[in-house]
RNA sequence: GGGCCCUUAGCUCAACUGGCAGAGCAAAUGACUCUUAAUCAUUAGGUUGUCGGUUCGAUUCCGACAGGGCUCACCA
């Protein structure tokens, strides 16, 4: 251990302490109550309600700060839900338990049991008659006006944020809360929560470079998954009509503050149903979300006002490279207008890209960003979507969408395709791309074919990236400020 | 991977144009029985991320490296 000034005086406390026979680290103390709860319960009981009650309470936690008077002092607690003051009076402790105070560091966690009042400034407060040292820290604790802002720290030491910064705490607490939603909303139209193998021998159901790794006894190289959708149509294919996964998938691409190499996301599979019928679902879901966290359907993120009143604006990429990117229509059919305008707006693309890839390229440099209010964008051409099914009407696009918010993709969504014959010629084609250099494509799962060729009922999708969400309804700016702990280049000690 | 920026006490931050490295909080000691960023006095705390260079002299200028942030590219 580092040699310290600050953790040698520790050091001497906790031999005093030894040397006076305390134990350090007892776990036969448990605490009755905690602090929210009594905050809660008695938060407008005035010093005669207080004086009144003839229990005790008993609590936990963290100490925090310590406000010395002499014979007296006033201390704060922190636990799980929150903080709450303590009165350390020197004549209503034993003088072993008083010894120990005397010991305590801020970051000790202690005990303290006694009665309720209100001080002087009308603090709900508990005096101390027990108090005991559950757990020493020997390491001091960030500042406790200005907390801790150093980000690689908090990232790092994640411990430290969450005793330092309460706000990051209620994140999590509300990241929590949203998924606990989403799936009362899942199980409530009768989904069946599934999990799906992350290793994989090849990496399907998404266009991403992927994680490789390898089983010894085996022998096998694996995948970590890059999405679960092949296996969950698998699922439906064997009559789970309705099934969803709220789970990792692992893409071996950029890190930024909206992409961690893990992540968490919900697919989820609804026979019968129909891309239409997910862009109503999503928008209920979403209301249901909202209405729990805001008791309403606006927030701000990032200083910006949503709105998530349905229905939601639909706009074709066809109509939004039309509107908003400004294109005149023979730009969308003529492929050298459409290159030559692809490469003004500053799109890197080769000749002999698809049209359908080129619009898209297009979509995602000019309109993408534009998209704040939630926003499902239909009519995706088929060259960039390899598992969607083919429109009735027009063949080169198929029924599927995507839902912009805040510039941002939060879902991805279409009608599955269910012809083997089809499915088999689109993943023919990716291994085309895959052969032209786009080491991205979609590769070749003949078991997939074979689970279609048993006939999958009529399907719609959908995936929903969760930290995206999390971080659209925790105002957060940057991904890894909803994720515990974020993947960082590993550092030597 | 490219560009720009950051790294000083346990934490939060200063230090002019290169001239003895400082403050607040935390800590120690003392005073104080109603404070809540308690107050007052005293004290201690540093290889200025690492390595090298320029210089009489480097926290400061230059180079390399490490880690981080933002951003562009790739992606969700």
């Amino acid at each position: 251990m580092e040699d310290n000034e600050l953790l040698n005086i520790r050091r001497e406390k906790i031999a005093d302490l030894k040397s006076a026979g305390v134990d350090l680290y007892p776990n036969d103390v448990k605490p009755q109550n905690t602090t929210a709860e009594i905050l809660g319960k008695f938060e407008n009981s005035d010093s005669d309600a207080l004086a009144a009650l003839s229990e005790t309470f008993s609590i936990a936690g963290r100490l925090m700060a310590v406000r010395n008077f002499g014979k007296a002092a006033f201390i704060k607690i922190q636990d799980y839900k929150g903080h709450i003051q303590g009165y350390i009076g020197k004549n209503s402790l034993s003088p072993e338990e008083y010894f120990v105070f005397k010991k305590l560091d801020i970051g000790d966690i202690i005990f303290i049991s006694g009665k309720l009042f209100r001080t002087k400034t009308n603090e709900l407060t508990i005096e101390a008659q027990k108090l005991k040292l559950l757990s020493k820290s020997i390491r001091p604790l960030p500042e406790k006006w200005h907390g801790l802002t150093d980000v690689e720290t908090r990232y790092r030491q994640r411990y430290l944020d969450l005793i330092a910064n309460s706000r990051v705490k209620e994140i999590f607490y509300r990241r929590s809360r949203i998924i606990k939603l989403i799936r009362q909303f899942m199980d409530d139209h009768d989904f069946l929560e599934v999990e799906t193998p992350m290793m994989q021998p090849r990496a399907g159901g998404a266009v991403a470079r992927p994680f490789k790794t390898h089983h010894n006894t085996l022998d096998t190289d694996l995948y970590l998954r890059i999405a679960p959708e092949l296996y969950l149509k698998r699922l439906v294919t064997g009559g789970l009509e309705r099934v969803y996964e709220i789970n990792r998938s692992f893409r071996n691409e950029g890190i930024d503050t909206f992409h961690n190499p893990e992540f968490t996301m919900m697919e989820f599979y609804w026979s019968f149903a129909d891309y239409r019928d997910l862009m109503s679902f999503t928008e209920k879901l979403f209301v249901f979300i909202a209405g729990d966290l805001f008791q309403g359907l606006k927030f701000t993120y990032q200083g910006t006002e949503i709105d998530l009143t349905p229905p939601w604006q639909r706009l074709s990429v066809k109509d939004a490279l039309l509107q908003i990117a400004g294109m005149e229509p023979a730009d969308l059919t003529d492929p050298a207008r459409t290159i030559a305008f692809a490469r003004k707006v500053g799109c890197d693309v080769k000749e002999n890209d698809p049209l359908g890839k080129i619009h898209m390229a297009i979509f995602d440099e000019v309109v993408e960003k534009k998209l704040i209010q939630p926003t499902f964008v239909t009519d995706y051409p088929v060259a960039v979507s390899p598992l969607s099914r083919r429109s009735n009407t027009e063949p080169e696009l198929v029924d599927r969408f995507e839902l912009y918010i805040c510039g941002r993709e939060i879902a991805n969504a279409f009608s599955e395709l269910n012809d083997p014959v089809d499915q088999k010629e689109r993943f023919l084609q990716q291994l085309h791309e895959r052969e032209a250099g786009d080491d991205e494509a979609h590769e070749m799962d003949e078991d997939y074919i074979r689970a279609l060729e048993y006939a999958m009922p009529p399907t719609a999708g959908e995936g929903i990236g969760i930290d995206r969400l999390v971080m659209l309804f925790t105002d957060s700016a940057s991904i890894r400020d909803v994720i515990l702990f974020p993947l960082l280049r590993t550092r030597q000690e």
